[in-house]
DNA sequence: GAGTGAAACGGACTGTGGTCCGGTTAGTAC
DNA sequence: GTACTAACCGGACCACAGTCCGTTTCACTC
């Protein structure tokens, strides 16, 4: 895990700044708080407490902030998946822009398979919270329904890269490998997927 | 919710009973209480506390027979969706068997997208437990795989049929709906995965 | 720079999932 | 019927997520 600097949530020029500059400071306080013991003691280890002490704050603005421990851990992700996304948008090829569809696919699917197992404990413990609202999923479905396009793909487009990604969600890989299954298998078997969606039309 | 008498898990004859017979007694009370207490109050005002006291037990017993809240919730889901599975096995078609696989297949998605609504609650409750070692998401798969096989379908086909279902599951719907997506249009595009993988060899 | 209202703060408190271990009981052997 | 043991039972106990409300701080106005 790495413990870069917290991404500030970079204010929109021109807008009234929502939030008070104390809670920005908290805010920015927590997240590194958190991102520093998940790294130190495993995200199983982590409570509430901890992370308000460490940032010195009270428990009640933990929160407040982030409205549950899912939700922190889903901050914390966001913040882990940046320097991912960015590769993907403006990184070399064939994850980044520049090759052909079909190869772009293939390396995200790879990508993202490995992306997951990475970061598995902090997407166990984001939860629902973490496959549902959070922005680094609507990256993903965003991204592969692009690519769908791309590739010529008719029909209910948005459904499908919602269905073509559903298999590499954590729950699902954690079921799959302790059946005895193994990453590379898993990932064959998604790209023959992708190859049946992308060739049904 | 049904309120039907609980299931017992039919003693296999010959091998030895492996659980005394207090302990089975205690199982079926705590089946019947927890299946009560969920159908009056809802899953969500159901405590582990409240099972124990119904069920007239030490709050103890209730974890080693269950081993979590999630735990136990799955044994009442496996109780709720018997009678589905027996449909699936032996009840009429398209469902059942005696209709073309193509047939089947589609009657069982839609089937298992109406369960999966109905039982909605439930399955959150049971979590991450309810969709990896559970039998009713074996089951699930285990019959599509069957079908997919008789369509011809050929390939790494256990994994297609995960993958097949994997859209399908309570979270997954959750986000969907939630993103204003209706069920109709859900199934719809189900359909359409199904025919891309089975049209696609 | 004093006043003011809204927002944020903090930490004691509550409810619930899960554990632990001394006491009890079912089943078996004789 | 008695003795024995392994499994089971129960409920006090603990840890931690999440709430609540009296107190403090910020930002804005005059």
């Amino acid at each position: 895990m790495s413990d870069s600097p917290v991404l500030l949530p970079l204010p929109l020029a021109g807008e009234p700044a929502s939030e008070r500059s104390d809670a920005v400071r908290n805010r920015a306080a927590l997240l590194s708080a958190a991102q520093q013991l998940v790294a130190e003691n495993g995200v199983d280890a982590v409570t509430m407490d901890d992370v308000a002490a460490r940032a010195g704050v009270g428990k009640g603005t933990v929160f407040r902030r982030f409205g549950s421990r899912a939700g922190l851990m889903v901050a914390v992700l966001d913040q882990s998946e940046a320097h991912w996304q960015s590769q993907v948008i403006s990184g070399p090829p064939p994850l980044g822009p520049g090759a052909p569809p079909w190869e772009r696919l293939e390396a995200f699917g790879r990508s993202r398979l490995e992306t997951t197992m990475t970061h598995a404990d902090l997407l166990r413990a984001a939860g629902a919270a973490g496959s549902r609202s959070s922005p680094a999923t609507s990256f993903v479905v965003q991204h592969v329904h692009h690519l769908l396009l791309e590739l010529g793909v008719t029909g209910d487009v948005r459904l499908l890269a919602t269905a073509l990604m559903a298999p590499l969600e954590i729950e699902l890989l954690d079921a799959l490998r302790t059946k005895g299954i193994d990453v590379e298998r898993i990932l064959h078997g998604w790209l023959d997927l992708a190859r049946r969606i992308v060739s049904g039309c």
